[in-house]
DNA sequence: GTGAAAGCGCTAACAC
DNA sequence: GTGTTAGCGCTTTCAC
C-alpha cells in the first residue's frame, strides 16, 4: 500500500516550493510567469509519480466539490433512468460527478436529500421536485445555488427548467383519440398538483371541450406499490363499461394500465383504444403496439446538464432563468386505431 | 444568504473549546465524562442555530467520506436500475452517499472511473466488473478499499461477492423447454468471458448434452446501440429456420429478440418458444406473456449492501472474502409452454 | 519568477 | 473534564 503523495512531497523533490507546484498544476504557470523549462520539469515528474490532488483538501479551500445532486422521482423507471443516464455522461465528460437519489416524490424525503447534499457541498442541483418543497429551493437560492428543474417546476420558483409542452402533448394525443371516431375518452393520471400532471389534465380537457364529448378522470395515489393504482383502474374499467379509449398520463400508470386491461381481457383497440404517456420498450412491443407521447429524453438531458454548466461557470453575472418547453413526439399505433 | 457557521463559532458563542464540542458532536461525552449539563446546553444550541458539520472538512480530517461507488454496466437497464434503486435506500439508512456511474462494459472507462473515485475518497466500492479490470481492483484492495463485487465476479480476483446461479437457471430454463418438447433450441449471449454469461451458457450446453440436443449458439456484441444486436439475432432466426425455441441470455438481448421475433412476424410459442432472463413488465405484458428467470434483485441489493457495510465497519479485522450465491426463480408463462 | 505562510473546518493526541 | 494545538492537503496573498 503506496503512501498517497502530497504537493509537498512533491515540492520536497523538485527542490521547488508547493506554492509552484499549484500554479504550475492549475494551469497558471503562464499568468505567472514560471519558466517553461520548470513546467516541464514538474509536468513530467507528476506524471511520472502518478501524483493526484486531493481533491478533498482542494474542495475544501476553493468551495467546490465538482458534484452535482441529481433528484429524480425513482431512479428505476425507465424515464428517469435514460435522462439520469444521459446526464451522467454528459457531466463526467464536462468533470463533475454526479450523486443521485430518488426522492419518491416524498417532500420530507427529499428535504432531508437536500441537506445532504447541501453537507456534502454539491456545487448544483439537478431536480425533478415534489410539491411542498418550494421553500427549500428558495432557500437554495438564495445561497447562491444553482437549481435546474426538469420535467416539472414549481411555479412560485423563479429558477431554470426544461419541460416538455404537456398540454399540447395530451391535447394532440386525446384529438387523436377523437379524429379516430372514439367518444368516451377517460385519463388516467396520478392525483398531483405538479405542473406537468396539471397541464397534462388540461390539455386532455381541453381537447374533450372542443368537441364537447364528456370527461372522465381517474385519480391514483402515487406510490411505489403497484397494486395501489392496479386497483383503483380496475375498479374504473369496471365501472365504466362506456368507455371506448383511455389515455394514461405516465408511463407508470400506463404499464400498471395494460396490466389491468390483460387481466380484464378487454381487447385492445376494439374494446379500448389505448395511449400512454412515455415511449419505451413495453409500449413498442406489446401486442397492439401501444400508442404513446414519446419524450425527447436526450433533448431534455441536453439542455438540462447545458444549462447546469452555464450557470455554474457563470457564477458572477445572475443571468436571468431560462425556460425550456421541447416538442413530443406522438408515435401512432395500432392501439389507438379505430376498426372498422 | 446567512454565513455558514463553524464549530468555532459555536465555541465561542458558548464559551467552550472547539474540541469539546466536537467531542459531545461526535458522541464521545460519555467517554471523556463531560457534563450532562453542558452536553445539553451545546445540543440545544447547535439545533437552535441549525449548524452542521462541514462534511469535507471532516472527511480531509478523517479520511472517511461516507460516500460509496457504485458501478454499473448501465444505469438504465432495468436490472441494474432496480438495483441500484434498492441499495440506494440502504445506503442512505445507513449514512451513506451513492456516487454511480456506468460502465458500459468498457474496461478503459472502467478504469478512468475507478480513478475518479479514487480522487473522490469513496469509502468503498460497488461494481459489477467489465472483463479486464482485475489488475485495478487488486491494486484497489491492497490499498484496503472494500469491493463488492454483484452479477458477476473476477476468478483472478479474491473478493466479495453476490451472484446467482447463473448455471441451473439456465440449465433449468432449458430443460424446461426440452420437457416441453422442443428439439432445436437455441441461446443468444454476449461475446464475453464473464463469469456469469460463461455460467449460463455452460447451463444450457449441459442440459442439452444431457438430452443429446445439438447446440445453437448465437454471440452478439454488447452495445448499446440496440440495431448491432437486433441485426445479427434476424440474421440467425432467417437463417436457421429449423429452432422451435430460443433462450436469451440477459433482458436486454431478450428485448431485442422480441422485437426481431414481431418483426419477422413469428408466433410464439407455435413458430418459436422464448425464455429470458430477467423478469420484468416487457415480457409480463408480451402477449403471450414470456417465461422468464427472475433474478431476486432485492435480495442481491440487500446482500451487497450488508457485506459492504460489514466490511466497512470492520476494517480491522480483515476477514475471509465471501462469495453469495442466490437461487432465482423460473416464471413459467405461455411462451415457453408446447402447443398440442 | 518564486517562496513563506495563513487558513479552509475539523479531529485527536496531549497537556493541565 | 476541558482546553491547546498540530496537522489533514490544498490555494492564494503578499513579500522578496
Amino acid at each position: 500500500m503506496k503512501k498517497k503523495l502530497s504537493i509537498v512531497d512533491i515540492a520536497n523533490q523538485l527542490n521547488v516550493s508547493k506554492t509552484t507546484i499549484s500554479f504550475i498544476l492549475n494551469g497558471r504557470a503562464k499568468e505567472k510567469r514560471i519558466s517553461e523549462e520548470l513546467v516541464e520539469r514538474v509536468m513530467k515528474y507528476v506524471k511520472e509519480v502518478g501524483y493526484k490532488p486531493n481533491s478533498l483538501a482542494k474542495s475544501l479551500r476553493t468551495g467546490k466539490s465538482n458534484t452535482i445532486g441529481l433528484m429524480v422521482e425513482d431512479i428505476s423507471n425507465p424515464f428517469f433512468a435514460s435522462i439520469a443516464r444521459l446526464i451522467e455522461d454528459r457531466a463526467y465528460k464536462n468533470g463533475y460527478k454526479i450523486i443521485y437519489c430518488s426522492t419518491d416524490n416524498d417532500t420530507h424525503k427529499t428535504q432531508e436529500l437536500i441537506t445532504m447534499f447541501r453537507d456534502r457541498h454539491v456545487d448544483g442541483y439537478i431536480m425533478a421536485p415534489p410539491e411542498g418543497i418550494e421553500e427549500d429551493i428558495i432557500a437554495l437560492l438564495k445561497d447562491g445555488m444553482p437549481v435546474v428543474m426538469f420535467d416539472r417546476h414549481l411555479p412560485m420558483v423563479n429558477t431554470d427548467y426544461v419541460e416538455i409542452d404537456n398540454l399540447f402533448s395530451t391535447y394532440n394525443a386525446t384529438r387523436h383519440l377523437i379524429d379516430q371516431g372514439y367518444k368516451n375518452i377517460a385519463f388516467v393520471t396520478f392525483a398531483s398538483e405538479q405542473t406537468q400532471m396539471k397541464s397534462r389534465v388540461q390539455g386532455y380537457k381541453d381537447a374533450l371541450g372542443a368537441s364537447n364529448l364528456k370527461q372522465n378522470i381517474l385519480e391514483v395515489v402515487f406510490n411505489q406499490n403497484e397494486d395501489l393504482i392496479i386497483e383503483p383502474i380496475t375498479d374504473f374499467l369496471t365501472k365504466n363499461k362506456k368507455l371506448d379509449a383511455v389515455l394514461f398520463g405516465t408511463n407508470h400508470i400506463g404499464t400498471c394500465g395494460l396490466k389491468v386491461i390483460s387481466a380484464m381481457e378487454l381487447s385492445i383497440p376494439k374494446d379500448l383504444a389505448v395511449i400512454s404517456f412515455d415511449d419505451y420498450d413495453v409500449f413498442k412491443l406489446h401486442s397492439p403496439p401501444v400508442t404513446a407521447i414519446a419524450q425527447p429524453v436526450e433533448e431534455i438531458a441536453d439542455n438540462v446538464i447545458t444549462v447546469l454548466l452555464n450557470k455554474l461557470n457563470a457564477r458572477m453575472e445572475a443571468q436571468r432563468p431560462q425556460s425550456i418547453t421541447l416538442k413530443t413526439d406522438l408515435k401512432i399505433r395500432k392501439s389507438s386505431l379505430k376498426i372498422k
